[in-house]
DNA sequence: GGGCAGGGTTAAATTAATGTTAACCGATTA
DNA sequence: TAATCGGTTAACATTAATTTAACCCTGCCC
């Protein structure tokens, strides 16, 4: 059973927010409109929409502070905030993703790829929402929805990092992954972190979880116990 | 005579292809396109890439639907796929590594992290390549991913320098290594050790495994016995 | 038998690697 | 502002791996 998607869109010029909003409408989706991130953020609250098309460029509050916001209230951290940019050219350098962008659309918006993509963000997100995204391995269950891990029936809050680092090992139980590569996963390219920093997180998930499901193989690295 | 590595960059943008494509040559791959994952599957059968850089939000079929299709054919089982991903996203996030991708890496593109990490991923390929995981001799099993050896289903754990050994005495079974070469392979140029340290870890392997498994050649050095 | 070459064996000494704890910092929240 | 949480680090403890040293066989040759 299918509900029309909603999109917010988001311009300050009025001829483009025509211009979408008649495309998508086309589509079938429900829209609405707002002229600045103000005003976005405050429509957001009532129309609730599953994916806000937001200018980058826009007069008192712009797309990147609008997306940071919007990120940062919890209500809206599942919905897709997708960037409407000048040109291509510096995609490399489009600072939304900071912000929390998901996705970017270059102008000039030509509609059949503006649905395209919008299709295929929205059904994107549709299958993240129906797939399950558990982990079993033994009497341990990891959601990374819920962002909480089972011990057979009983619930277990990890933070963060303890959550990330567990994963990554019961991705591939019995694999041994190297103090390099969990850094590398884990923590990213660029970070450096000192080596104990792994030991302490390893010692925290083994507090929370039982000494029994993390194995350590000297010189090598951390696996989880099969 | 080393050949110059395949890789086929997949993404609907034909901007981001022309900008991968442009550094990918820049370093000497060789490099084909598809825009989008159909046409990667056709262009995979003739082209027979080392390495897949799959963008993930794709119309028509995603990356994630292609990844899962390509592992599916025995001929990509060991080709490399690694996700484009527009989110820095956490790794327990990226719901790709279920339908089989080796590595991500997160947009924006940056030219210099993207041919690091190529050339990485593609390093280890090569290692994994040349060194198989598992060594299976007799009734023995040496497992590099878990560290661990089997004597028939019963599993024994070595410390690293003694599975080291191991492995390479294993890896030409009936072949007499000299204790020189089994320092240099083992050791490494650097490090000067005592001759009995060999003894000593040859005497701890025989304890943990058994007398049969490891023979002396007076005056040349050690085998695995067949 | 004595001596020696080539290992084997053991335990002690050393070093490397990891575990543990507490403290600090920054961000967030009460 | 205090309090808490997550992440990190530094310092120290603990453990295990590795190496060394000392001594023991065994076979061989004179």
């Amino acid at each position: 059973m299918e509900t029309a998607r909603k999109i917010l869109v988001v311009d300050d010029e009025s001829d483009i927010l025509d211009f979408i909003t008649y495309n998508l409408k086309k589509e079938g989706y429900l829209v609405a409109t707002a002229f600045n991130g103000a005003q976005a953020i405050e429509v957001s609250k009532t129309f609730k929409p599953d994916l806000i098309l937001l200018d980058v460029m826009m007069p008192v509050m712009d797309g990147i502070e609008t997306c940071a916001h919007l990120k940062s209230l919890p209500e809206f951290a599942k919905t897709f905030i997708v960037f409407l940019t000048a040109r291509a050219e510096e995609y490399s350098e489009i600072a939304g993703f900071q912000a929390g962008a998901d996705d970017y659309i270059a102008k000039p918006i030509k509609p059949k790829v503006l649905i395209t993509r919008l299709n295929a963000i929205l059904r994107r997100k549709e299958k993240e929402e129906t797939a399950s995204t558990k982990l079993i391995v033994g009497d341990i269950t990891i959601d990374r929805d819920s962002f909480l891990v089972y011990r057979g029936t009983e619930k277990i809050q990890l933070a963060r990092k303890e959550f990330e680092l567990l994963f990554l090992l019961a991705s591939k139980p019995g694999k041994v992954f190297t103090r390099d590569y969990i850094l590398e996963k884990v923590w990213g390219d660029e970070v450096l972190v000192v080596d104990r920093t792994i030991d302490v997180h390893i010692r925290k998930i083994r507090e929370k979880l039982g000494d029994d499901y993390i194995g350590t193989v000297k010189g090598v690295g951390y696996k989880f116990e099969i």
